[in-house]
DNA sequence: CATGAATGAGTATTCATTCAT
DNA sequence: TATGAATGAATACTCATTCAT
């Protein structure tokens, strides 16, 4: 991508020779990708080794096993979450911009960066077992009291309501993960767009004003 | 479903026979809870044959393929959704009644009823395949046009501000089609609260009135 | 074998179909066979299947794992043992009588009957794991608790010279399970004069009289 | 071997330089232990790697293949009991002395020392192949025509009994070589203690003399 | 000499499905 | 209608081994 002016150290064979964190990565990316489209479960590890690139083999250097590998997909899909929406808003001390922040930066994750690990967050969680489901879920609860201290706090100001914030809390996740299911980023609306028609949404409702 | 007045036929042995339609019924209840609980994938004929109390070879003659399995599940959790949200909402003359009754029917479908056909459908998108996938999307395609038919009515009568209708569709229904990612008819939260905290949310969002 | 002049149920198809216990045990036998000349380690399950006339997945409507079959096999082995030998010759009250009648009958089992599963017991203990070793070892442990047993009778009413009961225990084992390490039964040596020949050898010893 | 008067060239960093011999030797020592303990099919090369302390690719610089390691073990295993047994009763003139020093001699090695290599050759005769499987056997048929002769030797000078010779040899051969099967060098026994019971036992037999 | 990466062939085991009974 | 047995194809994963560096 990079115009890179590489001083490419000497040799270049046709089957280039990678560094173990950068052929992981490739392998985690391509499952993401596989495990979106076909489901975690549809999905068989030559599959896998196809879209990285490799042999069913050679991907187990990287990997352990099919199961660490969702939980690594999951994982990586948390740190982008947390990275670019939970961290960058979680310190607003103003709840009710805290919210507008979080709705805007959640929904341009969604529709702009539209990461395949997300994705798989969301839709292999029945497959995930063990401990890796409890540390997923430990990351997803966080998030959720998060939000519901956001809501409490604007009741206490006055600023919302007097809505239960759990309700508040699933109700905009639902509106917010359910964009991966329809949305098209080639299509008629906007990812920034779409951003502030929900927060619109989100805190006004759909009526017409008195 | 249909008037036995049949006394059991013959002899009535401690292992009662049962007619067709009631053994494939079984089946495919036993099958909706076990795809909904380990995911279609993740699951095998023979987990579905022990749930539905019968032998692996016993069930194929009742449906046809694992596939079809799926397909038969989504198609009634399909018809339950239309009988008891669609059918009974479709002609309501006013938009905004139309849509006060829509929300509230389809959250007490999710929290009173749960049916794991319902789970299964929004779950195992990804696993169907062929013709099963667009017989099933025709169906969801025509509720999504109805909802994007009720905001525009409300947007042209000025009952609703100048929202566009498919972001407000979608909200809808993730918001709606999350709830049963989170609620707990145990819990706190009341079946027909959260149905009446739903329409006022979604009505008249989070914010405190001026 | 017999001359069955069956009446043969009706129909006879080119492939037999057989019920489970004799399915099970056929797999036995051919896995006997196999592991012994190959030993368990080098031993696939393919080549199990086939020997046994079967597909590879046939073989699992019968058997639960390779593990299982082993321990199956040793268990059998171990079974064999004690009705051919232990169960004949545990109640013989004069202790040298007792004696004789072990070493004649163990080496007539081990030279006539050949079982390979015997002889699994003595080649792939190292190969048995966790509860299926602790069940096997059980097992030898009674022997050779007999055995001691045996020889501190003998000594305590002076019809042995004061050896360590266990060096004699292990000593006449070896003897026995070398056995099948070298005996052919087409050789010039007879079983029952090997018997006999090992009676002696053992009471006696191989030095000439004074 | 190669007199080595090199004083570490160069630098001798904390990872210490060893030359091939020596490491070799490691390996063969590591898989020598590997094998006993687990069983040669059982064992993989990865686990010989780590419990020789380098890769896997790093071995495969010392040895040729897993097969040819296990001959060379086998083979140094044969190297050790002819250099401590064969080689040093087998030009004793008295054939009765001779059978004394080999059976404490053998006893001995096998309590005392305990060598891996010689269990090796003792359990895993069934995975040789081939060329390497003739040689073996080639040096253990040499070992047991050495004590069958012995025996004929005091049969002819009335020193023994009219025993069979080869009987008299395996039968010899299965009492020592099932030692390792049970004898603890911690134990009660003492291993000068086992070699003089076992001369005495199959010499002079169980019995009390008249 | 040593190694991380890679692989083709193979491992045990499970799959959805069929069929004779 | 029901089933135990059977199977070909696929499953996740491991193997001994090679090779560029």
């Amino acid at each position: 991508m990079k115009s890179t002016q590489v001083t490419e150290t000497s040799k270049a064979p046709s089957r280039e020779r990678l560094d173990h964190a950068t052929r992981t990565a490739q392998i985690y990316q391509a499952a993401a990708r596989v495990f979106c489209e076909q489901g975690f479960g549809q999905a068989s590890m030559s599959e896998v080794a196809a879209a990285s690139g490799m042999t069913k083999a050679g991907i187990y250097h990287h990997i352990g096993s099919k199961d660490e590998l969702l939980y690594g997909i999951m994982s990586y899909g948390m740190d982008l979450f947390e990275e670019m929406v939970y961290d960058r808003v979680k310190n607003i001390p103003d709840p009710l911009e805290r919210l507008r922040a979080t709705i805007r930066a959640h929904v341009l994750l969604v529709t702009r960066d539209r990461p395949k690990e997300l994705t798989v967050v969301l839709n292999e969680t029945v497959a995930l077992k063990g401990d890796y489901l409890q540390e997923i879920n430990k990351r997803r609860r966080r998030y959720v009291r998060f939000l519901e201290r956001t809501f409490q706090e604007m009741i206490d100001q006055g600023l919302a309501r007097s809505i239960d914030p759990r309700v508040a809390t699933f109700a905009l996740a639902g509106m917010i993960n359910w964009i991966y299911q329809w949305y098209q980023p080639s299509g008629r609306i906007k990812d920034s767009d779409l951003a502030e028609a929900y927060v619109d949404l989100f805190l006004g409702g759909v009526l017409a004003g008195p």
